[in-house]
DNA sequence: ATGGCACGGCAACCGTGA
């Protein structure tokens, strides 16, 4: 069986202790991390070794960075989005585990930079579907998984949280998740639980988190082969009502072997 | 009623997030 889990933790310094103590209880074979806000020198892989977790890290300073935790050795792929080599912006790392080649991604927002910041976030999501292409005619397994920024449809938000035209639910944003899902790749929360509400991030602000206002943006998309291994989905909702938390909660997969 | 919350950088607030 294969555990991975994808967490958007707004800061690795902040989180470490509540990220550590979330590996020892659950063991995931792996765990992609987004939004680390730090450059690898600053990931604390001293303390993540301390429990049997490796890390390999793609990072910058203050902003986006993303790592993938593992406790066997991983190969890492790529460390950026083909056709965004020279991007500045720690949002893109591919790694190899147990034959599944799992990309881990942190999309843009797009809600900055005005028009051309969610053009950005659009080409970005075009470059992503036509890796995935490619990963896909190669006939490779692979797992795309991170925070996509986009809530894919109206089950995917609590009611009124966000305006219509915000670049999470925006029609053009959900049209490239969906031109991304029909290359034929399984969405894996809502293969298993299509009609649930299901929410992944509950904004700091406005008592989302006890309102139950969230979305539904952290996600996991699997190659058809890997989907046939799918065995459960789970949020752990709990890791976002502990003290000094992320905005954003985990989401574990299983796979069985 | 145009706030609100949290992070990093940096040393007073500001850009960014979603």
């Amino acid at each position: 069986m294969i555990k991975f889990v994808t967490w958007n933790v707004n800061s690795i310094r902040i989180r470490a202790a509540q990220v550590a103590e979330f590996c020892a209880r659950e063991q995931p074979d792996l765990v992609l991390l987004q939004e680390i806000k730090c450059e690898e020198s600053q990931f604390p892989k001293l303390f993540f070794s301390e429990i049997g977790y490796r890390a390999e890290v793609v990072g910058q300073k203050s902003y986006n960075g993303v790592a993938v935790l593992s406790r066997d050795p991983i190969t890492v792929l790529r460390r950026s989005l083909p056709g965004w080599e020279e991007d500045k912006e720690a949002r893109y790392m591919e790694v190899l585990f147990g034959g599944v080649t799992i990309a881990n991604l942190y999309l843009p927002n797009g809600n900055s930079g005005g028009d051309a910041g969610y053009q950005r976030k659009l080409a970005w999501m075009e470059n992503l579907r036509c890796h995935a292409r490619t990963l896909l005619d190669d006939e490779r397994d692979v797992v795309l998984a991170g925070d996509f920024n986009v809530c894919p449809t109206d089950l995917d938000l609590a009611e009124g949280v966000l305006d219509p035209n915000d670049a999470l639910v925006r029609n053009e944003s959900r049209a490239a998740f969906r031109a991304l899902v029909w290359l034929g790749l399984t969405d894996a929360a809502r293969a298993l639980h299509p009609t649930e509400t299901l929410y992944t991030f509950w904004d700091y602000q406005g008592a989302a988190w006890q309102r139950d206002r969230g979305l539904r943006i952290d996600h996991a998309l699997l190659s058809p082969r890997v989907a046939e291994h799918l065995e459960s989905v789970a949020i752990a909702r709990s890791e976002r009502d502990k003290p000094q938390p992320s905005d954003h909660a985990p989401v574990v997969v299983t796979l069985r072997c």
